[in-house]
DNA sequence: CATGAATGAGGCTTCATTCAT
DNA sequence: TATGAATGAAGCCTCATTCAT
């Protein structure tokens, strides 16, 4: 029922979903929706719900936490890319839709939240064990924040462009974040720390 | 008009605003709406043109064509931070409630693509002013892409932190544009070509 | 449902019956006319092919085919003023409504234009069984045409002069039809081929 | 402006008809029609007035009262359908749409009782001058009232006919409503008592 | 448990009508 | 006098939500 849910919202926003649209999608009927999830606000908040428990779920499988944070990163980055090609609707209902949902944008924000703070504390790690000079939680979870956004922007990019295959555009996030613009034009280029693991079945 | 327009969808989203709100808050009368601007989707349509017009001509305004790339880079940031602070609803009419509108994505997106191909441009011409590699027109559009979004990404935490200023935000994005995580650990720091123009007012 | 639509399309107009009232008057709320019938055009549209079917069925029904033509004629022409009675609203809405909306004159006409073919045909075979010269089909449409026109405005008199039984009005037709004016005058009377069956009741 | 009103009420309907677009064809503007005739009610009846005076006068000054009836008869049913071929919308305004609208069905009503009394009268004087039995007031009203509607129809007819001259159809009509179908049949056909004056202008 | 049937409420849109100039 | 500008009122339609079965 969510996936039918979350299909709907996903095409065609919160407001303009219609229940009877998202029962019959779901081959249920309207009055089961409501049994089952109460409203449509609680409806979509469960959507909401399970894309984000998804997402950080995805994220934090992937960064096992006795890697070093750079492998960690990359591992995470790559998580990333892959579920948002994987639940195209789930990211755009989090991503699309429930921003502008004043009502729903807190649940958003705070799976948004969980995952800065993840990448701030691997920020954070990195640096340290770099023995570099520590910037200060709050211009960490400033970078991390950005480099989030820098995440989005790319996943709608790959959306838009389905020859594009994530490990590229893990990389090239990599890239950006690691190298920077001013070592790249000076010719360095980012590597995986590790072999990049196989996409699986190949 | 299009002021209280912009207010109310950026609060409600297309759908929850109600042409009563606006035309109440407009202080003229819902048929007086109709009869400059024709419909709901019409005026939704004005608000993003006219955000998206007002952007791009802050972001135009501020890169003066004969700066070097970099320079113009640095002007263009910190004019759209600007614009952002501004112009809070129009930002957030196009960034958070557009976006999700199938029918009014393309609006937007036709906007974002002007920026981001000003910003390829920026890129070409500093790599190619670097004398180094040139990556090809798509994948610098990719890195276009990608920087676009760490700006919108950083310009919502802007708006979450009232304290900050925007040139704060404005050199955070260079230095990770420009030099990459990895420089910052090694102690590197952008530095502004030219020294930052102080506010207006102080 | 359609009773009540009919009703009130027959007191107000298209345009003035509003769906409150249609709704209002069938005892069941607003979305359900939506629901049974979709918009205020097809439910007219509705009330109009049902009051055409009932016409055209009455007429049918009362104009036996194995009869003579001009008996077959004298039993429409009776139906018809019996149908006008019992269904005062149906037959405004066709004959006072639907015409002036261009939308639906179409409709109208298309039943009119069965009624009338109907008529052409039995003027055919009344000429033709009495071996007279045949005036081709344009001229016999266009005289059953008329004799529509005819019924329909007597129709109109019968229903404002309530005293008036529908026989005398189907005999007045018949004489004006077959007599003319000039035999009328010269003390010719036409009759009824059969005994005039009595209405049933009496 | 009456001439204006006349042909958008004829294209739309009473209700469909818009003041803003009246006011634009008659070429001023909206506060000046109502200035001049108050309301769009009174417009509308204006409109119905103006043609039903028009129509009565065509009538009338076709049948010379000195004629004998049957030839006063023959010019106004000529007359009429020239009016009806010259004055569509004045036509369709009184016939279509005028019937309909409950409040203003009393006025076109009015206009047709005059016209059903002239003919009723000259019924009465044909009649009389022949020495034939006098059917009684009320029997030739009717009989007037279905004529006219005869007459009526053939005017859809012509207006749905353009090749069809006027005087064929004032031609049929007499044949019809003088002869019958009867004598028709036996080969007997109506002549004009005189000879078809000609069109002005030719 | 599951649903067909039903509705109160509210939104977009338009129109006849009137000021203020 | 003539009009551009403005609005209260009302209509069509849809939707989230709930009974009664």
């Amino acid at each position: 029922m969510l996936d039918a849910a979350t299909a709907v919202f996903s095409e065609r926003g919160f407001h303009a979903a219609s229940m009877d649209e998202i029962a019959e999608r779901a081959g249920i009927s309207k009055p089961m929706v409501y049994l089952y999830l109460g409203s449509k606000g609680e409806l979509f908040s469960a959507c909401i719900r399970r894309a984000g428990g998804q997402l950080t779920e995805a994220i934090s499988a992937a960064a096992a936490p006795e890697l070093p944070a750079e492998q960690q990163l990359w591992a995470a980055v790559q998580a990333f890319f892959e579920f948002v090609g994987e639940h195209r609707d789930a990211w755009a209902v989090m991503f699309r839709q429930a921003r502008g949902e004043g009502e729903f944008a807190g649940e958003v924000a705070g799976i948004r939240r969980l995952v800065v703070d993840n990448v701030a504390d691997l920020f954070a790690r990195a640096i340290h064990s770099a023995g570099a000079l520590d910037p200060g939680p709050d211009e960490l979870r400033a970078l991390a924040h950005a480099l989030v956004g820098t995440g989005e922007s790319m996943a709608e990019w790959l959306l838009d462009h389905p020859d594009e295959r994530p490990e590229t555009a893990a990389t090239r996030l990599m890239n950006m974040l690691w190298m920077g613009l001013g070592s790249l034009i000076r010719g360095e280029v980012w590597r995986s720390p590790v072999p990049v693991p196989l996409p699986p079945g190949q």
